[in-house]
RNA sequence: GCCGGAGUGGCGGAAUUGGCAUACGCGAUCGACUCAAAAUCGAUUGCCCUUAUGGGCUUGUGGGUUCGAGUCCCACCUCCGGCACCA
């Protein structure tokens, strides 16, 4: 008897699937296509290659792989396909220090996740691999970027950026943590540069209302996307400056309140400022302050509890609702993002106007009663940010304030000095990145023609080599002049290609797409393909990602459905996002020295026990620490079901005995079906894997406690086969090889072409049940009682019970609870 | 501050519809096997009182509903994640 061996079973079974390629499927119309049979496409988020693969994603494929053979059992056609989303920071920054291309740190880390991802058994279609820095890939992710710019959705305007001074780049929104740059810690500063954008703001409505047409996502992450969306509804107020004649519009949530108005301020970076105060009293004070804010970082700006700071700007404004002069401010607690870089004030009813007002001694005046304690700050219950009847408000007092809300809009543009508006937290995606490993954006500049899109002939730009990656304040791109220099596509004369890359996160987000039709030259994707597949039938990934990568697609995938190409409004139907592993309780960083390498873990008990503890750990929704211990203890029942197999394989018994099963081997096939039924369930009420996993430990505890003698009674050699079989059937989704090799040896069959066992309803119940006996809801007895007992009998076994007796005695038994099958509870007094 | 999630043994966690709290795993203790160790197998393992029998208590805290609450309702506390001077 040999023990249990991983490394033999797992590279034998790992050399089956990659010759009979058992895990391609075909596309409509392609030989061996099965038309009977549903489509399902189970997706992970596709990993970015730098360095080696570490344990979150070990975690990532082995939930989504669980989930792809459980559908395949279930007799879908599953799709389930990988790739490498390669473009990226960490290889350009690796560059930067060793002079090692981009392209070949990459591909050494991509070998070596292909690799690892055999080594984990992970059912993977390896015909439809891609990699989304090869020429074939982004050729079409430049050829989507054009079809955006023909529809108005791509754009290039001038706009502040976030720009790390150290590494002397910009950075993407997503890399600036708390005010720093995410990878250095240096604080970022924003700076005016010409930028291409991609106009998701178009889409802000949509991407909030088809949440409805999702099937199942988590509540956290739709609430993450519509927090960051940040839709808010309300007016727009024009606010006129007489001595001027200029118009300032703002932006507010509460029309309600315009007649509390007070005071106005402009954002320290609001274009009219220079020419409200020019040649008065105030320039040199404004000067100065804008000056002040300007040199100061995001995360001194955004600092709880700053004080409220500002200067007069010497001017008015007409309030239009009652023709009230209000004094003008500048201050940085306006912010130029948002709205129009300007507000009116009302300190009465905002607690950031109530603070400012305070400090520069201005009025406060209410104009809706009643009072918030936990907003109050004054002794008239102010700021009151409530709902009330109005007051101060010319003909509206007395009304209520909600009431009055839509009147005072209609007034408002009755008189041309207002209308509703929506106001979005969400900005244009910007894509251009000034650096070197990414997808070169197709534009060229002409002098005669101005911006040119490079035609779909040309078609891929190819990213050129180049010897030097660090960035110079522009992309790398610029100094490769035999590339930058090239001819109008539209006159012939000279031009110049655009030198920025896209964002990765463009790349990203059209993958699941390319995988469908991965060899197409001649499209991005065939019609029939994507109409067969999409949208993704379960996406599974870290939950990360929750707002840009998802919300990208989205709105991806919207926009190329405007444009013709895409049947789906959703991307992803349902959506599991799985918890962060940690280690020691922290988030595993090189830094700490903390991390876990699967690799070494597979090394040591295989890849069926790493796969198999990373399921069994807790809900897979939920982060969970990393226990050695742990692993070893699933490894353990890997082995234990492995000696059964061996055990048993070599006995025969008559087949008729099978039938005749009865005490012992009854209950142990009974619990095989139970077995059966609890993972099945588990496995449909969100991938509860943790449970579904100790059911089927619960089944081998049990073949180990009652397998001793069972071999000689009648049927029970069949039983313990089948309760070992059915554990290896059950548990194949996690620790596939051992489940195919123990599956094989006692059934001759392969696991995965076996439909998912079903439960028989016969063997799930049984002829008697405990009861549970309780005096006043205290526990007091348990009795074995016919599970198909009437009520009354029930209670006569209850009260014949010793235990419960001695409860009873003196007392009125008041009234008499059962629960058929349950329980029985006596009320006494 | 706003939004979301979670508080259960020494630890990770389980409890399906309001009905046996602590499944499964880890750790720990004891025993068998062994010259010995490892591996394996078996037993015990929420807390307190008790020689045992037995009894009492226990799901973050305080109340409530109910024959019965980890589960439902109200108030609060703590931790984790996201957003945040967003008008």
């Amino acid at each position: 008897m040999s023990g249990y061996d991983p490394k033999t079973i797992e590279s034998k079974w790992q050399q089956v699937w990659a010759e009979e390629k058992t895990w391609e499927v075909p596309n409509p119309g392609e030989p061996g296509f099965d038309d009977s049979k549903p489509k399902a496409y189970v997706l992970e988020m596709l990993p970015y290659p730098s360095g080696e693969p570490h344990v979150g994603h070990l975690k990532t494929y082995a939930v989504g792989d669980a989930i792809a053979h459980f559908r395949r059992r279930h007799g879908f056609q599953v799709l389930h396909p990988m790739g490498y989303d390669a473009f990226g920071l960490p290889a350009e920054n690796n560059a930067i220090k060793t002079g090692e291309p981009p392209r070949e740190a990459t591909e050494r880390s991509i070998a070596s996740f292909r690799q690892q991802f055999r080594e984990w058994g992970i059912s993977i279609d390896w015909s439809r691999e891609i990699g989304t820095h090869t020429p074939e890939y982004y050729r079409w992710t430049q050829w989507i970027f054009l079809r955006l710019f023909e529809k108005g959705l791509a754009y290039r305007t001038e706009a502040p950026v976030q720009w790390c001074p150290k590494d002397a780049t910009v950075l993407a929104n997503e890399q600036v943590v708390d005010g720093r740059c995410e990878r250095c810690g240096t604080e970022v500063v924003q700076r005016n540069l010409e930028q291409w954008f991609f106009r998701i703001t178009d889409y802000a409505d949509r991407l909030l209302a088809d949440f409805d047409r999702l099937e199942s996502w988590p509540e956290h992450v739709i609430t993450m996307q519509r927090n960051w969306i940040g839709r808010s509804e309300g007016a727009e107020v024009v606010f006129r400056c007489e001595e001027l004649d200029l118009d300032f519009p703002v932006f507010t949530t509460r029309p309600d309140t315009l007649f509390g108005a007070t005071f106005f301020v402009l954002a320290p970076e609001h274009p009219e400022l220079e020419r409200l105060v020019a040649g008065t009293p105030a320039e040199e004070a404004v000067r100065e302050y804008v000056n002040r804010i300007a040199r100061e970082s995001a995360e001194e700006r955004g600092a709880e509890d700053r004080e409220k700071t500002g200067v007069p700007l010497g001017r008015t404004v007409v309030n239009p609702v009652n023709g009230e002069e209000i004094p003008m401010f500048v201050a940085d607690y306006v912010l130029m993002e948002y709205g129009t870089g300007a507000i009116m004030a009302v300190p009465g009813h905002d607690s950031r106007d109530y603070e400012f007002a305070k400090a520069f001694e201005l009025p406060v005046r209410r104009v809706i009663e009643g009072v918030d304690p936990e907003a109050a700050v004054d002794d008239e219950g102010l700021p009151y940010p409530g709902d009330g009847p109005m007051a101060n408000s010319g003909r509206f007092d007395g009304r209520g304030n909600r009431e009055a809300y839509a009147e005072i809009v209609a007034w408002l543009e009755s008189e041309g000095r207002g209308s509703p508006s929506v106001n979005y937290r969400l900005r244009d995606w910007l894509v251009s990145r000034q650096r070197y490993w990414g997808a070169p954006i197709p534009i060229v500049y002409c002098e005669k023609c101005g911006t040119v899109p490079v035609p779909d002939e040309q078609l891929p730009v190819e990213l050129p080599e180049i010897e030097d990656y660090a960035p110079q304040g522009k992309s790398p791109l610029a100094a490769a002049e035999d590339w930058v220099a090239t001819e109008c596509p539209r006159c012939d004369g000279p031009a110049r290609r655009e030198t920025d890359t896209m964002d990765t996160f463009v790349d990203s987000s059209w993958y699941f797409i390319r995988y469908l039709d991965p060899h197409n030259d001649a499209a991005p994707w065939g019609p029939a393909a994507a109409a067969h597949w999409l949208p993704v039938d379960q996406y599974i990934g870290g939950v990360e990602h929750a707002i840009l990568h998802l919300m990208y697609a989205r709105f991806f995938t919207k926009a190329l459905a405007d444009i013709g190409q895409l049947d789906i409004q959703e991307p992803f139907a349902n959506l599991f996002a799985q918890g962060m592993i940690t280690r020691d309780g922290a988030k595993m960083s090189k830094s700490r020295g903390n991390t876990v390498s699967p690799g070494d873990y597979v090394e040591r008990y295989g890849a069926d026990s790493a796969r198999t503890y990373i399921c069994f750990m807790g809900p897979p929704e939920r982060g969970a620490d990393w226990s050695d211990e742990g692993v070893e203890g699933v490894n353990r029942f890997l082995s234990r079901l492995w000696r059964l197999c061996e055990e048993v394989e070599g006995r025969t018994e008559a087949p008729e005995s099978e039938t005749a099963a009865d005490g012992r081997a009854r209950d142990l096939r009974a619990k095989a079906h139970w077995a059966i039924d609890k993972a099945t369930r588990d496995f449909q009420r969100g991938f509860q894997f943790n449970t579904a996993i100790s059911a089927v430990m619960e089944l081998v505890n049990d073949a180990y406690r009652v397998k001793d003698g069972i071999y000689e009674e009648p049927g029970g050699t069949a039983a313990v086969r089948f309760a070992t079989a059915t554990a290896a059937s059950l548990i194949f989704p996690f620790a596939p090889h051992l489940g195919s090799e123990v599956f094989e040896r006692l059934t001759g069959n392969r696991v995965w072409e076996d439909p998912w066992p079903v439960a028989d309803p016969s063997l799930l119940v049984s002829d008697t049940v405990t009861l549970i006996v309780q005096v006043n809801g205290k526990l007091r007895d348990r009795i074995e009682v016919p599970a198909e007992a009437s009520k009354d009998e029930l209670l006569g076994l209850a009260r014949a019970s010793e235990k419960v007796e001695r409860y009873l005695d003196g007392k009125d038994v008041v009234k008499e609870i059962v629960v058929p099958g349950k329980l029985v509870n006596l009320v006494v007094r």
